[in-house]
DNA sequence: AGGAAATTGAAATTCATTTTCAATTTCCAG
DNA sequence: CTGGAAATTGAAAATGAATTTCAATTTCCT
């Protein structure tokens, strides 16, 4: 199994940060659409760290440093990222949108830790065999699938009322 | 595989029905709460269709019969309803939060058409055992999972764009 | 029956998301 | 290089589902 944890690898190397960044520029130029300062900042900072952030929370990551760009700004820049297959859309159990750097098509899926909150990404063979395998007996084609664990982590496996 | 879908069992039958205001009004009883004549119609209402209905569906409905019972009773119902664990809450791609009757402790996942919007539930075995695998790989104690597959269903699959 | 406590329903509030709009910036055609 | 059409920006307003408020009503235990 691949393991593809946010603590793993906590962020890009700047070559994949230039890399999406070309990308982006290409999708732009594509779509007639233009490039700016504010997108060039809030797209680094967005790919910079491997997160599940929200317009809000990279909004007052960025508003930091650069208090001239407005909240709307970003939330716009994250939804061209998820168009443009920079960036992928994620709604956990607290309802909120979440975005995510997504190189290519890979896909994984997610642990999240009721306690601490970390989020641990994972891939696994198996189970995309046994989905579709599931969708076959009926008649299902799947376009897109979600999948999501939510539990404790070992960290805070010791923070669990009863293990089973 | 244990195949439950709404097309499959379209409603419950007046005997369950029965067997859960039972439930709800021993769950009431302990609580301190009252039975109410709005309670008893939105529950009898809400279990005659095993759906995933939002509150504002489910109260459209029974606004047709009963003019006179607010939104917010069959919201505050419906969450009385997920707390006495006679109904789960479920929120899909559209974000919106969904009831449906459920009987013990019994858990399901979802086949959801993105053509028609017709869900089909199933159980899974192997799912739930290839589950708990992955999560022991990483030392995580699952306490809930989430997971949808989106796709086109058997009536739909000639309406889908591309077939692998 | 009496009355404390819970319930009801309309209206108000919350809060994330999305849209509006006037001012500003980008960038291509000339 | 410009001029200016088209896109972008950011503050503010709008949206819409979920939740809370509150005064009037109902439940149900003594
Ligand atoms: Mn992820
Ligand atoms: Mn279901
Ligand atoms: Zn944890
Ligand atoms: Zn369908």
């Amino acid at each position: 199994m691949k393991l593809r944890s946010s603590e793993a690898s906590a962020s890009n190397s700047s070559q994949n940060i230039i890399e999406s960044k070309e990308k982006l520029k290409a999708f732009l130029k594509k779509k007639g659409f233009k490039s700016t300062r504010q997108r060039d900042i809030i797209v680094t900072e967005f790919l910079k760290s491997r997160e599940h952030v929200t317009a809000e929370e990279l909004y007052n990551r960025i508003n930091k440093k650069y208090k001239e760009i407005g909240f709307t700004t970003v939330y716009r820049t994250l939804k061209l990222l998820a168009e443009s297959g920079l960036a992928a859309e994620q709604i956990f159990a607290d309802n909120l949108m979440r975005y995510e750097p997504l190189s290519e098509e890979e896909h994984h899926d997610h642990l999240i830790c009721v306690h601490c909150g970390s989020i641990t990404e994972f891939e696994n063979p198996k189970m995309e065999r046994l989905q579709k395998n599931i969708a076959n007996e009926f008649g299902f084609y799947i376009v897109n699938h979600k999948m999501e664990f939510y539990g404790y982590c070992r960290r805070c496996r010791g923070s669990a009322r009863t293990l089973s």
